[in-house]
DNA sequence: TAGTGGTCTAGACCACAAA
DNA sequence: TTGTGGTCTAGACCACTAA
């Protein structure tokens, strides 16, 4: 059971605790989408705390698309959508589910590199600095989806590659073993025709070859940029979603 | 001069008619990009509402990135980014001059069809009925960027294609001869391979040609599907941004 | 020190949904 | 009618920035 409380003497203000804990009984699952939260009167009570402030955590988590409210009916954990994968960092396992796809992968190679110019330009460090190379490939229900090629700032996770990353997430690693949490990523989104050896690796047809291309550079905690990321989905099976407002 | 007041005897909630006017004066360019706005005092004393309000109003502002706040200096107004593209309806040439090209518009051919089944389906209305085509050459400093196809719903805008499109904007026809506002949308975002035709449309070289594509379907104020959009970006020129967080 | 935004409270009344 | 979220107020004290 994790922490339930909120810790009054802490110097985190009370609605950042607060939400941490509603965020947290989340995305564990011990509300499942759809499910009804304790109303705002319950919140208040239990966590003693104005119901301004509960409010205040709550708008975040709309803002965030975790829940919706209803007037009158009370406030739902919401189901996950695609479009998500613009706004928040998605793991390629919890996109392929919310795509009804089972995900699968293999690590193609992994080695130390020393950094490219506009690598290190974009992850703040010299160039020549030596980096963690990890290439994977990444299926869906079997079939080739995606060719992963991640950087990481050696210095900052040493001996990262010793990992298993077939079956265990890069992130979990970082986070355990460094205490590093991505929670920041720039990303840029491009469309890219098909060279010939990701053709083959991907088994795309080279009539519908097009590949949906993206960069990605993530941050610690600490605002430090930790990993550069280029994703290569294949674009006869991979699309993304957004909705647009005025 | 717009309205600039807070009408006490309307049904609309305090917060919502304060966001309409201070947005107003964000979108108009009466307050430019780094610019501070009044202080929360000053809002509070000027439209007669409690600083709750005020901060309410603000926070959907910030929300929206259309503000920042810096505690113990002010609040500005933010500098437009361009990761909006994937967030906010934003006008090909908004988004041209953001990008620091110089737009322009080519209107290669308009016409009426009548509905497809798959672009019926998305409209909500039944195959076989009218639509207003219009295809257009999008251009930034002078060369291609992108085709884009219109299908509006010919019943809510009868006659719309007599206006010139190469020099006004479609939106401010719909919206000004027809009352249609387009609130929201949701897109779908691919790489494609290019066809020979849009290839030679938009001067692309076939060695480096992969198009990023984007099938949008529009929704007006009252909920109800009005238009349908592909546009065919040039992969080699065009690119989106989005930043993510946890 | 003065002025700004950041956090928090207690309480009121309204609107909507469900029983 | 009861319980839920929606809107709004007045006021307090804190934290940060700039003069």
């Amino acid at each position: 059971m994790h922490l339930d409380h909120i810790d009054r003497s802490s110097k985190l203000p009370l609605y950042h605790q607060l939400y941490e804990i509603l965020r947290d009984h989340i995305l564990r699952g011990e509300w499942q989408p759809g499910d009804m939260i304790p109303p705002e009167s319950e919140l208040t009570e239990r966590y003693q705390v104005s119901r301004t402030t509960v409010r205040q955590v709550l708008d975040m988590l709309v803002n965030e698309n975790l829940i919706y409210r209803q007037q009158g009916r009370g406030t739902f954990v919401a189901h996950p959508t695609l479009d998500q994968t613009l706004v928040r960092i998605v793991s390629f396992t919890e996109d392929m589910r919310q795509r009804g796809f089972e995900p699968g992968t293999k690590v193609i190679s992994s080695d130390l590199v020393s950094a490219p110019a506009d690598i290190a330009q974009r992850l703040e460090i010299q160039p020549g600095e030596e980096l963690a190379r990890l290439k994977r490939l990444r299926l869906a229900d079997g079939e080739p989806m995606s060719v992963e090629e991640s950087y990481l700032v050696h210095r900052y996770c040493p001996g990262v590659l010793q990992g298993d990353y077939a079956s265990h997430p890069l992130r979990r690693a970082l986070e355990s073993d460094y205490g590093i949490r991505l929670v920041r990523a720039k990303q840029v989104i491009r469309a890219l025709p098909t060279p010939s050896d990701l053709g083959r690796m991907l088994s795309m047809r080279p009539a519908k070859s097009a590949l949906l291309y993206i960069e990605r550079v993530s941050y610690s905690q600490q605002d430090v940029p930790v990993e550069f990321l280029r994703i290569y989905y294949r674009g006869d099976r991979y699309a993304l979603y957004s909705e647009l407002h005025e």
